[in-house]
DNA sequence: GTGAAAGCGCTAACAC
DNA sequence: GTGTTAGCGCTTTCAC
């Protein structure tokens, strides 16, 4: 019997004398306490012990209710590498982002977390540092890493990339961007109506030359936010002007660059639309760089609703996207394709809205 | 010979036919592409493989150079469960944070996770949630886990909780915060001369009341920053007013309140020093809303300089805490814990730099 | 209902 | 220099 080899003896009694009970009752982590040992104090089969563990049913009560209290009483904690190794699970999932530097990520991070904290899962949080070439590399240590799931933050994941999620079935979900072939899960939310919103809301205070600071266009959610835009001005009878949409790349400094752009137009726009946040900060600051004041010069709009957006001078009026709701969701998605495998991949949009704060006044 | 049962033979004939080299090449992930592939195809047992794999000196340069072509070839990718349960490292460290709702814990986070790609390690988050009585459920999990070692970004770590990670000899370190027993590794900053030179700047404007929102008391960087408030004042031959501090917590709602409370004293403060930065964003926000503004009435100084600070409306003005840098240095000392075991424990105290900004003005 | 045995993919003695 | 042999701690058939 393998189990009782002398190591394990020696191992076993070398244990039991410099471990006292108060030190197991404090709480006090025996490393090595292993199912083994939990069925050895028990009195029956390791196999056993594991079963009751992993709850299984075909076990008698007292046997159960036995090796349970043993197991607390030795500070018996399951060695995750060993059983997901052995075909368990590994109760991990892996949040793919860019970087780690800007509230819209780590809203959803914190969502994501929140729920699966809730599940008793775990996250390895890997990082691209917005190296594309890495990418393939994160592909292969997560496919056979110890992640179960995997939900992919990234703006623009590389097709071939997700083509290997999909041929190995890793479960995956994507959060805020499309996909094209939708054969992946995704959580998005109403971009197109958050910026027809937006736009309608600036409208209504009587703007009429109302600029657009786009995001990274090869990104969906920057499309859809553009085609927002567009639809409301043309539903309000204004032409498209082209002039009036400065491209922007979701970062502060492209926020501001874009909006002196704007603002040294012959005709310049009284509002402007920042297709997020952290653009419209640039924005904002680009306004005051030129002597304008906001709101009574200048109208501004963001998207995302990040926790700055509250806390700045005038605060920000924006649409707001449910960030940690949608990482909650993109959770209860991959967590439904861990559990039931080859059923229908699910697909979630949530809704914007707009939240009126302080950077927009009406025009006379 | 255990490899050779039938049913790994089957394995291999079915990853055969179902492989073409395109796949391969095209970075398709075998799945299961083991050691023992690697060895069957290279010619030469596995555990040569795994000598070669992990960098082994005594290995004919003809086989390695083999070996690694063709692990190459067929896309071999280690399994970290594995090789982690088998003794050898996993490559994956925890960082503990209570939550990831702050700029202060992402910078932080930002540096662990950069200093740790460069490292070749993965990060694994674990969030407390700022429930206390989960923590000892971390300290086994983290423990018994598939974390070589661990970062504390908690405030506060109960002292029983640090116990087990001494008894059990687990690397970790404790990020801006103090170990009273010393004996753990510790990144800080200069708490005290930042606040003291915050201090100072508003001496040297001519502020003669500054008033002090600290931060929950029971953690030792609030603690020092008053402290280092205290002995500017006393420097400067002004007496040390007890209505001029007001409690805080380190969040913004905080900062409001207590700036509330501050600017309604019979012989309101002329400068407030928030003990961080997201409180004095509430302090900003506070002296707003009473119709003060700053920094004309109001002088503002923050301490943290998060990437939050320099958006605000006045920017503004704070105590930088090389935050990143933080994260990466904790990371440093913890891989020379894990390098080299038994080791001397570091502890580093970095600086902190005053940042001068907009939110303080000079009274005449 | 429970035990025995095999094996997950790998590292690490120990041989030769 | 390289192969053989044991496990790491667990899950999972397969018996009984």
């Amino acid at each position: 019997m393998r189990h009782s080899s002398s190591k394990r003896q020696k191992d076993a009694n070398v244990r039991g004398t410099t471990t006292s009970e108060s030190d197991l009752l404090n709480g006090r982590i025996a490393k090595s306490v292993t199912i083994y040992d939990v069925s050895r104090a028990a009195g029956v089969s390791y196999s056993t012990v594991s079963r009751v563990l992993n709850g299984f049913e075909h076990v008698k009560d007292s046997t159960r209710s036995r090796v349970l209290r043993v197991a607390e009483e030795l500070g018996y904690v399951a060695n995750q590498k060993a059983r997901s190794l052995a075909g368990g699970k590994s109760r991990v999932i892996g949040l793919l982002v860019p970087v780690l530097d800007n509230g819209y990520i780590s809203e959803i991070a914190r969502g994501v977390d929140e729920a699966l904290a809730r599940s008793g899962y775990d996250l390895m949080l890997y990082t691209t540092h917005r190296v594309k070439s890495t990418e393939m590399m994160y592909a292969k240590a997560i496919a056979s890493g110890l992640s179960e799931g995997l939900l992919l933050l990234v703006p623009k994941v590389p097709a071939h990339y997700l083509e290997l999620l999909r041929a190995q079935n890793f479960p995956h979900v994507l959060i805020d961007q499309q996909d094209e072939a939708n054969r992946s899960a995704t959580v998005e939310t109403t971009n197109r109506q958050g910026a027809h919103d937006a736009t309608r809301h600036l409208l209504s205070l009587g703007h009429r030359r109302i600029a657009f600071v786009s995001g990274s266009p090869e990104l969906s959610p920057a499309r859809e936010r553009l085609d927002g835009y567009r639809k409301a001005l043309g539903e309000a009878g204004i032409a498209f002007e082209p002039e009036l949409v400065a491209e922007g790349d979701f970062q502060t400094e492209g926020g501001r660059s874009a909006a002196l752009e704007l603002l040294s137009l012959r005709k310049p726009p009284s509002a402007i639309f920042a297709a997020n946040d952290l653009s419209a900060f640039g924005v904002m600051d680009a306004v005051r760089s030129v002597g304008l004041a906001i709101p009574d010069d200048i109208s501004v709009v963001g998207f995302d609703d990040i926790p700055q957006a509250s806390i700045t001078y005038p605060k920000l009026t924006t649409v707001r996207q449910p960030l940690t709701e949608m990482g909650r969701v993109a959770v209860t998605l991959l967590l439904e394709q861990l559990h039931s495998p080859g059923s229908e991949l699910e697909s979630v949009v949530l809704k914007t809205e707009l939240v009126n704060r302080e950077s927009c006044g009406a025009i006379d």
